[in-house]
RNA sequence: GCGGGCGUGGCGGAACGGUAGACGCUACGGACUUAAAAUCCGUUGGGAGCAAUCCCGUGUGGGUUCGAUUCCCACCGCCCGCACCA
């Protein structure tokens, strides 16, 4: 009997040994077998892993784990993020260079997660700064150019003035940058863009196919692309004298059926006629520079006031002969958005209110409920924003009167295209993503500037274009573009003095394309596509929700856009999408607002206390683990004194893998307390056969139902992401095998239900604790590891029970329950039931109405 | 404002429309120990009762049903996403 404790600073790396020597998780890629593609999202390499990182390798490493028993060939690599912001900042700060900084954080990190034990083929790692990695990023680039993917336009972007470089849509968050926090300003560049947009409505119809991801993300994703139908049409524009304008005003609008009710139009400040009639208008200019001051933060748009500035021009009603509109510049009006102009309708549209009301501009309803008296309406109280729009019809709109909102809509939408002047659009919310960082650390954009040719193209075989070692950081801006050689190059074509495009690609970029990688790690190509055919889609991706739309959707269109151009042969690289909860801490904090470690938060007969200072402290929320707030329990520290099995185990036990988990110390005290006990059991369930004992056959027969109903529960459990039921499985059947192991009984039979029950437990809990699984494995004799051992099958005879438990009811009140024979006859069920005491009490002498009974689970008796 | 989600013991959380609270944590009581740790046994939603047992309980109010934590409607509260998108 081994009586002492488990050791898993001595245990853990042995077995982590023992696997690499046998190159256990190795993955062929042997299109015979049946594949199963396990992907985390890969960390970015900050330097040390944190709580996140454990929960969510711990959850991918139960499924690959799991999947590997169930004889499925299991990928499941690793790799690093490796671009980005933080390696420059330790350049500036600290005189690091970002490429050592960066490589010795993938080697402290890559120590730290071997130590979690995972099963991860690290033959496969990748790093997305390696040249070997990007060299295929810039030739998939140029063949995306080719293919009419890219385009350079000058546009508005998004500026961080922190971080100094230009930032996608999706990167923006309440106005602010996505990592620098800083408010993000408008500026106008010529930018590369990635044509995304050219796949919004199949990237929002292919939503509908993604049934194993979360409803949640589909819907953020749907959101973000934002489809809205309507119609585009122009305006005839006339001067103050009335004379026709050769120009017309071209509109977006989903609300066509209010054209009755338009009552002025409205450019954005940037719309090409604005910007020129600025030219000659001084007043109008100013207005420009005001709005443009106006940042983009959610404060400044909650309280901007809507403001126009009127132009000496006029839009002509379409349907109502001599009507003229006062024409607007208004800051409501975004350039990016449909054609960058409306038309006003203020009597249905809150905006369009408020300017009307600012202005003294008509408000005219047009829509109103059926039945409504179109003189009884007040137009003082605000527009009328119809919730349903079937029980609204056109007043107020002369041939339109009476119809219904949609058949308004066709109308006017039919008359103005017979016109000629409109079509009926589809618009998009989503814009195309820019691709150009003004940051060094990030992969070279591989062309040149040419003042003869153009933008030329880096030819294949001068790929890659690698960053140069030697750049300073002492001046701000792009280093890259501070170099005294690097950019000078001669032109690919005609061979005159050029420059190198100096700016880096979004590091959104590295991550969209990894998880392909991933199947043929150092092909020549980006991508092996007899690899990938067999490897791809990813068949469960774990990761955050704050990446449901900017990574999620980004990878979605690379794998179209690598379709496209003959790199991969898929459209939707992940097919099961499961995004984990956070981890969070308890805070603290002084009165004077400091956080305070939790570690020296004390409790007294007077409340909360600083341990050192001995200062009160107040409790602070449940909050995600951070810096900031001092509440961050490092892993380090947690895996070397419990060991990985208890920081997984912990990781995945009570709470559900979606939700939040708070970190507790006494949650992993449990944690750890089980490990022992698991030991102690399989140390005792080796005992010897005792002839002399009494056997309890009723008891080695329960043992051997739980031992195959844990089976099938924690098979299904695991199957469906459920970790937290099947450690609570686990438990139970632990509990089954303690009793066991108190009963006197020391029978052959009694014996091979206990070694039954401890070999089970063994292999259901070493997904989420390998080590002491392989440990205990071997304590019970087997010469094999775990790992290359089949995950157990539940034993029909043992799942399925002759008898089962009945819940008596009396109108829908539990008053007893019953032990009967499965599958007995409603009527003998019926008969058993009115009989009992029990039931005879609760009718109190009623007559019996009727009996329903549910086969083998309840039988409710309903009185009158 | 628009869209989505969630409300169950002291806590994390279980529960194909069918015995609410599995499993874990905490707390309390007991055993072992000189003592502590560890371990083991027991109790732990609220209330009444010596007890058998009974009553009340899944945010609030209604509804459907023999039966509702689960389905429907309204309300309250919390969380998340988007947000001047025409």
């Amino acid at each position: 009997m081994t009586t002492e404790r488990y050791n898993p600073r001595d245990a853990e790396p042995r077995w982590q040994q023992a696997w690499t020597g046998k190159k256990s998780f190795e993955a062929a890629n042997d299109p015979s077998r049946p594949k199963y593609y396990v992907l985390e999202m890969f960390p970015y390499p900050s330097g040390r892993i944190h709580m996140g990182h454990v929960r969510n390798y711990a959850m991918g490493d139960v499924v690959a784990r799991f999947m590997r028993a169930r004889g499925y060939n299991v990928l499941h690599p690793m790799g690093w993020d490796a671009f980005g912001m933080p390696a420059e900042n330790a350049a500036i700060e600290r005189g690091i260079h970002p490429k050592s900084w960066t490589y010795d954080n993938i080697a402290a990190m890559r120590r730290q997660l071997k130590s979690m034990g995972l099963s991860l083929d690290w033959s496969r790692e990748i790093a997305t700064c390696d040249p070997s990695y990007y060299r295929h990023e810039q030739e998939m680039f140029i063949d995306f150019m080719a293919a009419g993917l890219v385009e350079r336009k000058v546009s508005m972007v998004n500026w961080d003035p922190v971080d100094m470089t230009v930032l996608a849509n999706e990167q923006v968050i309440e106005g602010r940058g996505w990592r620098s926090g800083a408010l993000v300003e408008k500026r106008e560049l010529a930018q590369w863009f990635l044509k995304i947009t050219a796949y919004a409505e199949e990237l929002m119809q292919a939503l509908d196919g993604l049934n194993q991801w979360p409803e949640k993300v589909r819907l953020m994703q749907r959101n973000w692309i934002g489809r809205s139908e309507g119609l585009r049409f122009s305006f005839a524009l006339e001067d103050e004298t009335g004379k026709l304008l050769d120009e017309s005003l071209t509109v977006f609008t989903t609300r066509h059926d209010t054209l009755f009710g338009a009552s002025f139009c409205a450019l954005s400040p940037d719309h090409a006629l604005a910007r020129r009639m600025a030219e000659s208008d001084s007043g109008l200019q100013e207005f420009r520079r005001e709005c443009a001051a106006l940042g983009t933060s959610e404060e400044s748009i909650e309280r901007a006031e809507k403001k126009g500035y009127r132009l000496p021009i006029y839009a002509r009603h379409p349907f109502i002969d001599g009507l003229r509109m006062p024409l607007y510049a208004a800051n409501f009006v975004l350039m990016g958005y449909g054609e960058g102009a409306i038309f006003g309708c203020p009597g249905h549209d809150q905006r369009d209110f408020d300017f009307a009301t600012k202005y003294g501009l008509p408000v005219i309803p047009v829509v109103a409920p059926n039945g409504t008296d179109p003189n009884q309406i007040d137009v003082s109280a605000g527009p009328y924003l119809e919730k349903d729009e079937s029980e609204a019809v056109m007043i107020n709109s002369g041939f339109l009167d009476g119809l219904s909102v949609a058949a308004a809509k066709n109308e006017v939408a039919t008359r103005l295209e017979h016109e000629g002047r409109a079509e009926r659009k589809v618009n998009y919310r989503l814009r195309d993503w820019g691709v150009l960082r003004q940051r060094y650390w990030g992969c070279p954009i591989p062309v040149i500037h040419c003042g003869t040719c153009g933008v030329v193209p880096v030819p294949k075989q001068d790929l890659p274009v690698t960053l140069p070692d030697d750049v300073t950081f002492d001046k701000p801006g792009n280093p890259l573009d501070h170099h005294p050689t690097w950019k000078h190059v001669p032109c690919p074509v005609c061979g005159k003095a050029a420059r190198r495009e100096t700016d880096t690609f979004d590091t959104f970029i590295d991550s969209s394309w990894y998880f392909a990688r991933f199947c043929s790690p150092r092909a020549d190509v980006p991508v092996d596509r007899g690899a990938a055919k067999y490897w791809m889609p990813v068949d469960q991706y774990i990761g955050g929700v704050e990446h449901a739309i900017l990574h999620l959707l980004y990878s979605r269109f690379y794998a179209r856009a690598m379709k496209k151009t003959g790199h991969l042969d898929i459209e939707e690289p992940f097919a099961s999408l499961f995004t984990q909860g956070m981890v969070t801490h308890e805070t603290y904090r002084t009165q004077g607002g400091d956080w305070v470690l939790p570690a020296e938060a004390g409790k007294t007969a007077a409340g909360w206390v600083h341990t050192v200072t001995g200062e009160p402290l107040t409790i602070g929320g449940i909050e995600k683990m951070s810096k900031s707030k001092r509440n961050v329990v490092d892993p380090e520290a947690i895996l070397e004194q419990y060991g990985a099995d208890t920081a997984r185990w912990f990781m995945l036990s009570d709470t559900p893998p979606e939700r939040d988990i708070e970190w507790t110390e006494s949650g992993v005290e449990g944690a750890w307390r089980f490990t022992q006990r698991i030991w102690r059991l399989i140390g005792e369930s080796i005992r010897q056969h005792d002839p002399a004992s009494s056997p309890d056959a009723a008891a080695a027969k329960e043992l051997r139902q739980w031992t195959h109903r844990s089976i099938a529960a924690v098979t299904e459990d695991i199957s469906a992401l459920r970790f937290n039921r099947a450690i609570a499985r686990i438990y139970e059947l632990s509990n089954a095998l303690s009793s066991a192991l108190q009963n006197p009984d020391r029978s052959s039979a009694m014996n091979a239900a206990v070694s039954d029950a401890a070999r089970t437990m063994v292999l259901l809990m070493a997904p989420m604790m390998p080590h002491l699984a392989e440990e205990c494995w071997k304590v019970l004799g087997n010469d094999s590891l775990v790992v290359e051992t089949p995950w157990p099958l539940a034993l029909q005879e043992f799942v399925a029970s002759d008898e089962v438990t009945i819940a008596v009811q009396v109108n829908g009140k539990r008053r007893d329950e019953i032990r009967l024979a499965k599958g007995l006859a409603a009527g003998d069920v019926e008969r058993q039931v009115l009989d009992l005491e029990s039931v005879k009490r609760a009718l109190d002498g009623k007559p019996v109405r009727k009996v329903i009974v549910v086969k083998d689970r309840i039988a409710n008796i309903v009185s009158g």
